[in-house]
DNA sequence: GTGCTTGCAAATCGTTTGCAATAGC
DNA sequence: GCTATTGCAAACGATTTGCAAGCAC
């Protein structure tokens, strides 16, 4: 466990006030935010925060590879700080996203494809929209 | 094996020209167009279309499950309509989409989801890609 | 003629870009 | 001072919306 801090150090990114911050929101919020959730919930602690600059890290930081993009739902990006293999589930009822355990899945072995990355996308209702009725 | 106009039919759609064209478009070319791809293609062939009877369409399409949305690309919505499930590789290169026998997958049985989708969406390099260099 | 289908043009909105201001070494 | 980081404002582009025109039964 190391901070967030020596963990974007180690993965060559110089750790700003902002980059620490944003990265520090994806650990500790594993809500896979939009980029605009992020942006909001960081703006009354670093009121000088612009879209922009969410953007930008977001970008890097996929460069980087301390971060992943989530191609689950059509009409935003979501980031997720977590990059260890894991499945995802969103409700299309709420549009949370939550994590799940990957099922084991083979990667295909078909004529020289090269697979770097693997989403496992779940789409249904989640169990407090179904109880919500 | 019926005819795309029967498919619709039994799906609820009513078959319009337009709609049949669309279809047939989506089934002659698995090629998984984004809406810009069939609108593009299907001009020359049906020059009154409209940008917005593509979407309009493939609306439609989705909602009677004639269709699927397969959100692999962050740039664009594209479409299948090969409903039967099946896995998706994404190449950052070319970015084309090809189809991929749908590696065995449990579905979580978490707490009261209910999934109706399973998305598996492979991202890397394509054969003709990578020869290419 | 009533209701569904289509299409134009405008609006919307997430994201990107260009460039100037700023901060850190 | 030089370079990387940040932020504003404008641009961009895919998709949606409002509404009027057209078509089918």
């Amino acid at each position: 466990m190391v901070s967030a801090q020596q963990y974007l150090i180690e993965h060559g990114i110089k750790p700003s006030v902002h980059r620490l911050a944003i990265m520090q929101y994806l650990l500790n919020n594993r809500t896979h935010p939009t980029a605009d959730e992020v942006y909001l919930n960081l703006l009354p602690d670093i009121p000088t925060l612009s879209k922009t600059t969410v953007y930008n890290t977001m970008k890097l930081f996929i460069e980087q590879r301390v971060a992943l993009q989530i191609d689950i739902d059509d009409r935003n990006a979501r980031f997720d700080g977590v990059v260890e293999a894991h499945a995802h589930f969103y409700c299309r009822v709420c549009g949370c996203v939550k994590d799940l355990p990957l099922p084991q899945i083979q990667e295909p072995e078909m004529s020289g494809l090269t697979v770097d990355e693997t989403h496992v996308n779940f789409k249904g209702t989640c169990a407090d929209c179904k109880s919500r009725g």
